[in-house]
DNA sequence: TCGTAGTTACGTACAGCGTACGTAGTGCGC
DNA sequence: GCGCACTACGTACGCTGTACGTAACTACGA
């Protein structure tokens, strides 16, 4: 009856479980475990409370008990995911470094295909991250430049890694999910384009589609873009 | 009573209307508008297609003989606004145009705070995005490369002012929709930050939040960031 | 030791969503 | 002028997040 306490914005904040009452029967990370399998097994929209309350065998308004919102939910599903990061000795080459990293949350992402959706500055400070973060600024230490800096290069590079992947698995998905063949669909899109460019009114994205020749290569425009972020630093 | 017409994937190859039957009473850019205003004033998830329809006037179901799927109704308003994009006669400087062009895209987005959300490749050919794209393409005329370079000079441009401008803005909203004020939610978050550094596991965080000092300035990040992405071409 | 306060557990309920489908009305092409 | 393709739209279904009420449980203060 009495009023719900308000909970603090960021649930890490939140201690994980209260000394009265009965015992809490699942952990954080059970909950982000059961998310993190419904996401990989059924997508990031099957990721209902509803869905995962039932995976983890309670009802679904028990669940927020431990996840005050949905996002929150979320929150744990990314840091759960950021464990996963691989932390090794640096080398001492921070680009080499760098790259490895960028190769790495690819890999990450690839095997979640979820993750990029989810990705938020917002989430930035799960322990998880912070682990991840400070394995990054290791790596720097050899770079010469402020944290500022630092922190700048990380930001850029995991952006661009995440947006790049994103499109990535965007494009994969929407040609998996097509009700016709990628040909057809192809065909369909090529049509409509060489319609427009046709009109005569885009003669460079004309003349693009006249140089372009074979299927794009992801591995190396990955690879370019790593190094590109980079240079720049 | 016959069976709906399968729909093509992208509704750009649709003909705006067809020759039988009673006039349409809606253009797309009617509809357009109608999504635009409503995200405009009260957000990207009040764009429900009941509403739209009764911004339209019209039935909620009546707005499925113009769009086949909400995600054709998104694709509208990302056109309609990439249709704001001025486009100048290039000065022969690649950078410099480029940079503009970051610039006013950035714009953009902060006047039509839900567009980095609704961002996507998949919307790379609507006529308005051909026609941004020219334009970018025009501005490096003076640029020694491929179309497949300059296609990623302008991804990686795009991509990073999308999540870059994404990140701004969700941290202004978050901000601004705390139902405590942002002196206390630092304070909580600055508190759990510290009691995790102040472990010693992250000596390096530590040390960055000595090294911090002042606001950011979010101006000049960006403004760096630009000029890094095309140092890299 | 015992009440009681703070928790956990969970069923019910509500408002909202995207959209499949049936039906009625309209006007162009044959 | 017939018929078909199209517009219009009400109803309905299954799904969502989550507010709220209630019952069971346990650690702590008296």
């Amino acid at each position: 009856m009495a009023g719900r306490a308000v909970v603090p914005e960021v649930i890490w904040a939140r201690p994980e479980r209260a000394g009265r009452g009965p015992k809490a029967a699942y952990s954080r990370a059970d909950i982000a475990e059961a998310g993190v399998r419904i996401a990989d097994a059924q997508g990031l929209d099957a990721v209902s409370m509803r869905h995962v309350a039932a995976e983890l065998g309670c009802g679904t308004m028990s669940l927020y008990n431990y996840v005050p919102r949905k996002e929150d939910l979320h929150e744990l599903m990314v840091d759960a995911i950021s464990g996963e990061h691989e932390l090794w000795e640096p080398s001492g080459d921070w680009r080499a470094d760098m790259v490895r990293v960028a190769h790495q949350t690819r890999a990450l992402m690839v095997r979640h295909p979820w993750l990029p959706r989810l990705m938020s500055p917002v989430y930035g400070f799960s322990p998880n991250a912070l682990r991840y973060l400070e394995h990054c600024l290791t790596c720097l230490d050899p770079f010469d430049g402020t944290y500022g800096t630092k922190f700048e290069l990380i930001a850029m590079l995991n952006g661009m890694v995440t947006t790049y992947v994103g499109n990535e698995l965007a494009t994969a998905e929407r040609v998996r999910s097509l009700p016709w063949s990628e040909e057809r669909e192809n065909a369909v899109r090529g049509a409509y384009l060489g319609g427009q460019v046709a009109g005569g009114g885009y003669p460079r994205l004309a003349a693009a589609f006249v140089e372009d020749s074979g299927p794009i290569d992801l591995e190396g425009v990955f690879e370019r873009m790593v190094l590109r972020v980079l240079g720049g630093f």
